[in-house]
RNA sequence: GAGGGAAUGCCGGAGCGGUCAAACGGGCCAGGUUUAGGACCUGGUAGCUUAUGCUUACGGGGGUUCGAAUCCUCCUUCCCUCACCA
C-alpha cells in the first residue's frame, strides 16, 4: 500500500483542530506542563532544525497525554525585538506590520508540522494586552525598591544602537553581533535588582533537576565567594578591600585600585598626576583593540595605606587589572601567594614577602608523639657539573636514600655561606659560580630514626653552578657517610631518597619564579607563625575583627541588570518624568503604556520622534512631564510568559492564581543551552519576585530542563540562508512525509546532541515507515505468539520509561525491533497491534491515526490510552522471572569459580529476598553458606562486607 | 586559570559490575530478484579461520573485586561555558 503524507497529514491536522483534540481546561487530571522556548517569529519562517526543535517537546507531550495527564502545551511569540526593528528601518516596513506578517507565517508552518499545541492558548508579546503586564510588574518592582535608576557606566553596541545587560556582553563583544567591540557609555538607566536574590539565586540551584553543566554556568555567573572584608585606611578614607585569603594579610606590600574606579581621582597626588593621565590614556587606546591579550600595568597613584594587622605603610597603585565593582574596586596585593599580584610586583619591582611555607611532613617516617625537636635551618643544594648536563648525587651509606648536597645552617651563618660550606664539606667542590635560591623557603617535618627524634626545618633549597671541578679531598669522617655521584640531570626526580618537599623543589625549578598558592604554615607573621594557613584565614579574621577592622562576607559576582533599551520595539516603561516630581510611574488604571505606531526610524531613539506620545501631564502635580522614552530589553517579556500560558486572556488580572497553582511550575522545559545565563536567570528572578509578591506558590519556573541539540545542514554546518544547507520542512514534508522526518531525527541521537540531516539516512526511515503500513494493510489478525507477546509488553515498558528520560533513539530503536518481529508473524492479535501503533504515535502522529483508523477504530489514537505491560508476560532469556531462582543461579555460577573458598557470604538486596533458600545454594557447592539481607541504607550488614549488592542481584564475598 | 561534559568497529551511537561487548541505523562487500538502475530480500564487515571454536578488543597506566567497558585513582586527548572576580 503507497501512502500519500502529504494528503494524511493535512487531514489529520484539520481533524485535531476541528474538534479540538490538543485544547486544554484548567483543570481535570494530574496536570503536566510540557514547554519550549518560544521563538522570536523572524521574517525568514522555520527552517528544520526549529521543526525539530519542537518535534522533541511534542514527543513528550503526546506521550503525557496518551498516558493520561491533562497536558499543557502551549505556544506563543516573543515578537517584540531588534530585528523587527532593523527590518523597518532597511525595508521602510512598520516593526508592528513586519512582526504580525512573520506571527501569521510563523503560525501557518506550526499548523503543517501537526504539533500538539493548544492554540487558543496563545500568547503574543508584543500585543498590548500582553505587555501591560510587563509594565505592571515594573511598577510592582519599583514599588518594592527593586526597580531603579542610576546613571551609570553601560555595556553600548553600536550596531544594535543602544544598551545590552551584562548578561548579553559575550568576550567583550555583543551577543547579537559578535564582531562588534562593546563599549562603555555613561547613561541614566533603569536596573532591577537582581542582586536582592543573588543569594537565592545561587542555593537554589543545588535542588534542582537541570543539566549540570546548565546549573554549573550560573554558579559562575552569579560567583557567590566567601571571604573576609578587611578595613585599610586610605589617606584618611576607610576603604573595606575584599579577599578570600586573609591567612596573607601580613605579605601584603602593595595595594592596586582599578582603573576604571570613581573614586579614582582622589588618590592621585599631584607628584604622579602625570604618570597616571599617561597611563590612563594608554589604557583607552589599547582596550579598543585587544583587551583580552593586555598584560598586568599599573602605575603609582601617590597615595599610601595602611595595613590593618601591622600598622604598615604601603603603596597604592592604579592596575588594570582590577575589576572596578567587584568588591571594593581595590584589592590588598600579596605577590608571594598571588601570581597575578607577584607578576605585578616583579614589573614594577615590590617587595614579595613570604608568609606562607610550602609545608612536607615525610609520609614514611612522620613524626611521633611526644618527640619533639627544635626547628633548625637546612639547605639543600642542586650542584650542577660546570660542563656537563648532571647533578650531584650524595648517596648515604648507611641508610639507603640519596639526596642533593644537604646539611644545616651554623649560627650566625647565611644560607649562602651555608651552602657554600657544606658544598665543600661533602664533595670538595670549592670553586662556585653562582647560587640561585629556588622557590621559597619550606617547613619540613620527620622522624629521624638513627637520632630517635623529630625534626622540623626551615628548608631552602638552591640551585649552585661550579666554575671547574677543583676540589680538595674530603674528610675520612664524610668519606664514610656518603659517596658523590654525578648523575642525568633530566633524571632529577628518580634520584631522590624518601624526601616528600622534591617535588616542590622540582617545580619551582624547572617553572622559574612565581607565586606559592598552596597550603602550607604561616611565616613573617607575628603571633600566627607555624600556623596552617587554612586554619589561619578563620584566626585572623577573627583577630582583626576585634580589632574593628574585619568581618565576614559573602560575594558576588552578579551585578543588577539594567533593562533600559533605546529602541522602539520593546515594552515601554511605564514612567513619566517630571521637573518637579522627578520619575513617576504611571498610574495602574493608565496601562497599557501603548507604543505609538507614528514614529520615525533611522537616528537616534524612534520614541522620541512623536512629539504628542512624549509629551504628557506628570500625573502626580499635572505640570509638565516626559515620557520615558527608553524601552524594556526583550528578555522581561520572556521571563513569565510561561504563566500568561496558563490564563492568556484574563483582561483584568496578570493571571488568575488559582490557574497558575494548577498548572506551575513547568514539568518540562526544552530550549538552547545558550540562555543558561540570560533567560533562565531572568526568569527564575522573577518567579521569585512574584512569589513574594504572593502571586504564585513555588520557587522554580521549571521542575526539569531540556536542552535541545542544533540540527545542522547535511555538511555538518550551522543551517543558514546564506550557506544554502538550509532543509525546509515543507520540502521535507512533500518527499518523505514529516512524521518520516520526525521518526529519523528521533533515532540519530540523542536529542541533546548536535546531529547533522542526511537524505540517505532518511531512506532508513521511509523504510521503516512504509513496512509499517503494509503490516497493518496484509496482516492477519489472529492469535499471538508467546515471542510476540513477550516483545510487545518488553517493549512497552522500555518505550515508556525512554520517552520519559528523552531516550528517544533507543525508543525508536526498540520500536523497529516491534515492528519487525511483528511484520514476520503469520498472525497477530488486534490488541498487539494497536499497542505498537499507540506506541508509534507519539513519533508518527499523522500514520498512526492513518491506520489507527484503518484497523477500525472512530475515535483519535492521539487521545487513546497508552498501553500497559505485564512484566510476568516478559520471557526469561536464561535470567530475568523469579528474582530469588535468578540469585540462586548467580551465586551458584559464582561458588564455582571460587571453589577453594573457607566460607561464602552471600548478600541480597532488598530485604524480601532473603528468603533465598540458603540449603539449595549450599548443597549445589556443598560449602558453608550464610545469606545476608541487605536494604537500602546498609543495615543487616554488620561487617560491611555489601557494599556491592544492589537491589535484584547477589553479591558473594569469600573467606 | 576555574567549572562542566566526553573518549566503544569505517561513521553515528547502544551497553552502566557476572548472562553480553558491539544492539539499532548509515556506509562498504558479496549473493538473490531485476533488461539495467533504483527499491527490496539474505549474508558478511577486529584476527585466526570458517566452527554451536579460539584469540584480540571498549583512550593509557595503576587499583578495588572471586569477576571491570561499567566502580575508584592518576595521566593523555577532545568538546562546551566563564575567564584578570582578589
Amino acid at each position: 500500500m503507497e501512502i500519500d503524507f502529504a494528503k494524511i497529514e493535512k487531514k489529520w491536522q484539520g481533524k485535531w483542530e476541528k474538534e479540538k483534540v490538543f485544547q486544554v481546561k484548567d483543570s481535570g487530571a494530574e496536570k503536566y506542563y510540557v514547554l519550549e522556548m518560544f521563538p522570536y517569529p523572524s521574517g525568514s519562517g522555520l527552517h528544520m532544525g526549529h521543526a525539530w526543535n519542537y518535534t522533541i517537546g511534542d514527543i513528550l507531550s503526546r506521550f503525557k497525554i496518551m498516558q493520561g495527564f491533562n497536558v499543557l502545551h502551549p505556544m506563543g511569540y516573543d515578537a517584540l525585538g531588534l530585528p523587527a526593528e532593523n527590518a523597518a528601518i532597511e525595508k521602510g516596513e512598520h516593526p508592528e506590520d513586519y512582526t504580525k506578517k512573520s506571527v501569521a507565517n510563523f503560525t501557518k508552518q506550526f499548523k503543517s508540522l501537526g504539533i500538539s499545541y493548544d492554540w487558543s492558548r496563545m500568547v503574543n508579546s508584543s500585543d498590548p494586552s500582553y505587555y501591560k503586564w510587563d509594565q505592571w510588574i515594573f511598577l510592582k518592582m519599583l514599588e518594592k525598591g527593586l526597580a531603579y535608576q542610576k546613571e551609570s557606566e553601560v555595556n553600548w553596541c553600536d550596531k544594535c544602537n543602544t544598551v545590552l545587560a551584562n548578561e548579553q556582553v559575550h568576550d567583550g563583544k555583543c551577543w547579537r553581533h559578535d564582531k562588534t567591540d562593546v563599549e562603555t557609555r555613561k547613561l541614566k538607566q533603569w536596573f532591577f535588582k537582581t542582586t536582592e536574590y543573588a543569594d537565592e539565586l545561587y542555593e537554589g540551584l543545588d535542588k534542582m533537576d537541570w543539566p549540570e553543566r546548565t546549573k554549573a554556568m550560573q554558579k559562575n555567573w552569579i560567583g557567590k565567594s566567601h571571604g573576609t572584608e578587611i578595613d585599610f585606611e586610605v589617606e584618611g578614607k576607610k576603604w573595606s578591600i575584599f579577599t578570600t585569603r586573609p591567612d596573607t594579610i601580613f605579605g601584603v606590600t602593595f595595594m592596586v585600585v582599578s582603573a576604571q574606579h570613581a573614586g579614582l581621582d582622589e588618590l592621585v597626588t599631584d607628584e604622579q598626576r602625570k604618570d597616571v593621565d599617561k597611563f590612563l590614556k594608554k589604557l583607552k587606546s589599547v582596550s579598543e583593540k585587544d583587551s583580552d591579550k593586555l598584560d598586568k600595568e599599573g602605575v603609582f597613584s601617590g597615595s599610601y595605606a595602611i595595613n590593618p594587622a601591622n600598622g604598615e605603610k604601603i603603596p597604592v597603585w592604579i592596575g588594570n587589572f582590577v575589576v572596578a565593582d567587584y568588591g571594593a574596586g581595590m584589592v590588598m596585593a600579596v605577590p608571594a601567594h598571588d601570581q597575578r599580584d607577584f607578576d605585578f610586583a616583579k614589573k614594577y619591582g615590590i617587595e614579595v614577602r613570604q608568609v606562607i611555607a610550602p609545608y612536607f611532613c615525610d609520609k614514611e617516617c612522620p613524626p611521633r608523639e611526644g618527640k619533639r625537636h627544635a626547628p633548625r635551618t637546612v639547605v639543600q643544594a642542586i650542584v650542577k657539573h660546570p660542563k656537563e648536563n648532571k647533578i650531584i648525587q650524595i648517596q648515604w651509606k648507611k641508610f639507603d636514600w640519596n639526596t642533593f648536597v644537604i646539611g644545616g645552617a651554623e649560627e650566625g651563618e647565611t644560607l649562602e655561606e651555608a651552602v657554600k660550606r657544606e658544598v665543600y664539606e661533602e664533595t670538595g667542590y670549592k670553586n662556585i659560580k653562582s647560587i640561585k635560591k629556588i622557590g621559597f623557603e619550606m617547613r619540613s617535618e620527620w622522624y629521624a630514626l638513627h637520632k630517635d627524634e623529630n625534626r622540623y626545618a626551615y628548608m631552602n633549597a638552591f640551585f649552585v653552578e661550579l666554575s671547574d671541578l677543583k676540589k680538595d679531598e674530603i674528610a675520612d669522617e664524610e668519606k664514610e657517610k656518603h659517596v658523590v655521584a654525578w648523575v642525568d640531570f633530566d633524571k632529577v626526580r628518580d634520584i631522590y631518597g624518601p624526601v616528600s618537599e622534591l617535588n616542590y623543589i622540582c617545580d619551582a625549578l624547572s617553572s622559574g619564579e612565581s607565586a606559592y598558592t598552596n597550603e602550607g604554615k604561616l611565616v613573617n607573621s607575628d603571633e600566627f607563625n607555624e600556623m596552617n594557613n587554612v586554619d589561619a584565614k578563620d584566626k585572623i579574621t577573627k583577630w582583626l575583627a576585634k580589632k574593628k577592622a574585619a568581618k565576614k562576607v559573602v560575594n558576588f559576582k552578579l551585578r543588577d541588570w539594567g533593562v533600559s533599551r533605546q529602541r522602539y520595539w520593546g515594552t515601554p516603561i511605564p514612567v513619566i518624568h517630571c521637573e518637579k516630581c522627578g520619575a513617576v510611574p504611571v498610574p495602574e488604571k493608565d496601562l497599557p503604556v501603548k507604543l505609538p505606531k507614528d514614529v520615525k526610524f533611522g537616528k537616534g531613539n524612534p520614541l522620541e520622534t512623536n512629539e504628542k506620545w512624549l509629551n504628557v501631564k506628570c500625573p502626580k502635580c499635572a505640570g509638565k512631564g516626559k515620557r520615558e522614552s527608553d524601552t524594556m530589553d526583550t528578555f522581561v517579556n520572556s521571563s513569565w510568559y510561561f504563566l500568561r500560558y496558563c490564563d492568556p486572556n484574563n483582561s483584568k488580572k496578570i493571571f488568575d492564581a488559582k490557574k497558575v497553582k494548577y498548572w506551575c511550575p513547568v514539568d518540562t522545559y526544552i530550549g538552547g543551552a545558550e540562555h543558561a545565563c540570560m533567560h533562565l536567570i531572568y526568569s527564575r528572578f522573577y518567579v521569585k519576585f512574584l512569589r513574594d509578591l504572593g502571586l504564585v506558590d513555588f520557587d522554580e519556573p521549571a521542575v526539569k530542563l531540556f536542552h535541545q541539540g542544533m540540527l545542522h545542514g547535511e555538511d555538518g554546518e550551522k543551517m543558514s540562508k546564506s550557506k544554502g544547507n538550509g532543509v525546509l520542512p515543507e520540502e521535507v514534508s512533500g518527499k518523505y512525509g514529516i512524521d518520516t522526518a520526525r521518526f529519523f531525527l528521533s533515532g540519530i541521537a540523542s536529542p541533546d546532541k548536535d546531529i547533522d540531516w542526511s537524505n540517505k539516512g532518511i531512506n532508513g526511515s521511509l523504510r521503516f515507515v512504509n513496512k509499517v503500513v503494509d503490516l497493518c494493510s496484509g496482516v492477519k489478525i489472529g492469535k499471538d505468539s508467546d515471542e510476540v507477546l513477550s516483545k510487545l509488553n518488553e517493549t512497552v515498558k522500555n518505550v515508556s520509561s525512554q520517552i520519559d528520560t528523552f531516550d528517544y533513539r533507543t525508543a525508536t530503536i526498540r520500536l523497529k525491533e516491534l515492528f519487525d518481529l511483528l511484520a514476520k508473524q503469520k498472525e497477530i492479535s488486534k490488541v498487539t497491534l494497536e499497542s505498537a501503533l499507540k506506541m508509534l504515535a507519539p513519533f508518527c502522529p499523522h500514520v498512526a491515526e492513518e491506520l489507527w483508523e484503518k484497523v477500525g477504530n472512530k475515535d483519535f489514537i492521539s487521545k487513546s490510552n497508552w498501553p500497559k505491560f505485564d512484566e510476568s508476560k516478559v520471557a526469561k532469556k536464561g535470567q530475568g522471572g523469579d528474582l530469588n531462582e535468578k540469585i540462586i543461579e548467580d551465586v551458584n555460577r559464582i561458588l564455582e569459580k571460587v571453589a577453594d573458598a573457607k566460607k561464602v557470604y552471600v548478600y541480597v538486596m532488598p530485604f524480601e529476598l532473603a528468603k533465598v533458600d540458603v540449603k539449595k545454594v549450599g548443597k549445589v557447592v556443598g560449602k558453608v553458606v550464610e545469606v545476608f539481607a541487605v536494604n537500602d541504607s546498609g543495615k543487616h550488614d554488620p561487617e560491611g562486607k555489601a557494599k556491592r549488592a544492589k537491589p535484584g542481584k547477589a553479591s558473594v564475598y569469600v573467606e
